[in-house]
DNA sequence: CGGGAGCTTGAGGAGGATCAAATCATGTGG
DNA sequence: CCACATGATTTGATCCTCCTCAAGCTCCCG
């Protein structure tokens, strides 16, 4: 949470009509015409690992495209503690909530350096009506995501959860997968650092994974998934 | 999850112009003419605790907005046991993915006998620019709430989770509480229906909640939260 | 070289899971 | 109306997992 200031790099402005994952994204369905309509620079920006996005309750006046890298959105309970709510990864849109909200409703920092769109909320508010179906799928993609972290990240054993984990990060080159630091783990899986570190050990010396650098694994899926199912 | 097959009763069609709870829902921002663009039918209906709304896969042709009572949405994971992802009640609306997608991506099932609106996909489809802001507000609404399930309720030791269940609760006339089955209370928190008995029972012994009528509480509310916040 | 942060490992104890049985509530058929 | 079956809830006993507190370790950077 105490997250130094991490500046972002500019990369320029974005051209969305030639996106290369453009139909991942919110403008998927637009047209030539409706690009020249945007007045409002989109900018393209690289952010390294522990660069904040927005925190939770500033004024949200952008939202966040995700083309490469992985994001945490974090919430902050009563009792001082906190916890991951969502992992977004390429394709994935960040501060949804500014079209309807005033304020940002979780803190998002980057957990894999990532590199993002942050569009001006005026933009997709005065493109609403061409961006609708995309604005409910992005919706309702989120909302499988977080209810995924919900239903198989907190359920059963610390095994099962890392396991499960494991499993759903997204893949890079090489089918590796790349794990951050321990802190978050628990904060993702609802336990404490010291269990997700002893974890994520007993899991490499079962050989379910086996660390080919640090905190990047190759993982062994079916054994993963024998684990993940409760041995 | 072996809930038995509860009809629902017919209570007619809804009029929705002058709907009594007209503000919360999908339909808030329509005008007069918007209404006579319906030419589906919208149900009201009344059902019982149990109730089946749809099953997870089900074919996704209606929305049901909640004008009163309790819905729990449902996912089970890999390994045959399940998790309750979200709790609806006046004013949420349950099935939104209808819009974007093929299938139900949970299954609802009534906790406190609801009466909900049904209504058919097509006539939100056809009414989607109209409704945008509205399905908007609803899916961030909907958003909300599960990150406050992920968050308050599975953090935690079990005694705070209780507590913060009772503090979520709705309210009932007289500032009571209803809750439901033991089973649920366990599937919602993460933890065993045994241990989500043993919980609430020694809640109520420690007098923070008391039992004014079987499954109904009045909360000591300041008690609930010194206890939620880790004692 | 000396910090500092993150990760790992250890020992101990508390809390929740598991298995089992008793109690209570409800509905059914005799 | 009662006897019984069924299912939910409660309670008990035991075991195991995970939390807590604490100490070492590694790596990186000044």
């Amino acid at each position: 949470m105490r997250e130094p200031e991490i500046q972002a790099a500019w990369h320029g402005l974005a051209s969305c009509e030639s996106c290369a994952i453009r139909d991942l994204v919110l403008f998927a369905g637009l047209e030539s015409a409706d690009f020249n309509g945007i007045h409002l620079p989109i900018q393209d920006l690289w952010l390294p690992p522990g660069a904040t996005l927005y925190q939770h309750g500033d004024k949200a006046d952008y939202l966040y495209t995700v083309r490469e890298g992985l994001i945490k959105l974090e919430q902050t309970l009563s009792d001082g503690s906190w916890r991951i709510v969502n992992l977004l990864s390429q394709g994935h849109v960040s501060g949804l909530e500014a079209v309807t909200s005033e304020c940002y409703g979780h803190t998002a920092v980057v957990l894999q350096s990532a590199t993002v769109c942050k569009i001006p909320k005026e933009v997709v508010v005065r493109l609403a009506p061409k961006l609708h179906g995309q604005l409910m799928k992005k919706w309702h993609e989120s909302m499988v995501k977080t209810q995924e972290c919900l239903r198989e990240l907190t359920s059963g054993s610390a095994r099962q959860r890392v396991s499960r984990l494991f499993l759903a990060l997204p893949v890079s080159l090489g089918a590796r997968c790349h794990l951050f630091g321990r802190e978050d783990v628990g904060a993702l899986l609802g336990v404490t650092t010291e269990t997700a570190s002893r974890t994520v050990a007993e899991i490499k010396r079962s050989g379910a994974i086996h660390e080919v650098a640090p905190n990047v694994f190759e993982l062994n899926r079916d054994e993963l998934e024998r684990i993940a199912s409760g041995k």
